[in-house]
DNA sequence: TTTATTAAGTCAACATGGCTGACCTTAAAG
DNA sequence: CTTTAAGGTCAGCCATGTTGACTTAATAAA
């Protein structure tokens, strides 16, 4: 195992660090999705649908528009994951009865279930994160990953009183 | 535009700041991604490419099974796009010396160039970010991001250093 | 020196989840 | 009454993950 020096090349530090920030993105998301997915497989659902199930978990009678703005993806892409789990009942619509044109989307308690049996693992790994660390860490931790995201969208941040059309 | 705080679930102030953490690092993986994203598609890439540019560039001669534990996926994914990049010299192949079954791989100067070209926007995000906020808050963020990491990983953050079959 | 293990590669088949493009229905707004 | 907005749908393409089986070459172990 030869020299290490030999591999070093000549990053100014500025570039070092921000690398590092990248790889931790990078390896903290890979980790993050590892066992919602396994648990998805059991289901026959992937990614996809955690993250629909987890938004509307999140914004009860949301719109398919509100969604799509959130996801970033196309109306089919997200229609494929959607339309299976209204038919194997973990999602709910209605019209809403102020324009009928709209759907408003909840879960049922499956879904409910489901959500939590998703998200729990999520939680455990930022429960325990946070632990290891301290309140200033913490904000810290917030503050750069709200500058990391498109400034247009780090309101949704807080979505319970960033998203605007929410009624009931 | 109806009652808000009809919306409203009983959360704990934990599970609403844990929630918080999670679409926190879901929207910010989402906009890191995107840029690269679409400098990739011009060359008939995806994100997977990227990925193995970026580590072959950042971790020089190293080898597939090295690759294989960053990256966590099969053999054969990773043969897909591997394959494509060496083809299309992206990337260079050597056996290691000391032990021929090993394949030493690192950029060629056109995977260097591409890889500058996507790396560089990932690096402008964190560093706006990290220009928006202090010292602390980056070690605040890093901090966090490591405890997210699964422990058995947290080590390959600082790779250069941490990796340890590097050779020339 | 024969055998087992390791590193890498390869083929086939399958699933998920993005995408484009075209087109439709229903309801609201002008 | 026409236009726009919200949602849905069909077809096909592509990228990228998976499992399983199998091969070759080189090193390590018995």
């Amino acid at each position: 195992m030869a020299d290490l020096k030999a591999n070093l090349r000549n990053y100014s530090l500025d570039e070092e660090e921000l690398r590092q920030g990248i790889e931790l993105l990078f390896y903290a998301y890979r980790d993050f999705t590892s066992e919602p997915d396994k648990i998805l497989a059991k289901w026959g659902f992937g990614r996809a649908h955690h993250r629909v199930i987890y938004f509307v978990g999140r914004n009860p009678n949301i719109t398919v528009t509100e969604l799509l703005l959130i996801l970033q993806i196309t109306k089919q892409s997200l229609a494929r994951v959607l339309t299976k789990l209204i038919k194997e009942n973990f999602i709910n619509q209605r019209a809403d009865p102020l324009d009928r044109r709209k759907k408003l989307m909840t879960l049922t308690k499956k879904g409910e279930q489901l959500e939590k049996e998703l998200t729990s693992t999520q939680m455990a790994r930022f429960n325990r994160a946070y632990n290891e660390t301290d309140t200033e860490a913490i904000e810290g931790f917030r503050r750069v990953l709200r500058g990391i995201i498109n400034p247009q969208d780090r309101a949704r941040v807080r979505p319970r009183t960033g998203l605007s059309n929410r009624r009931n």
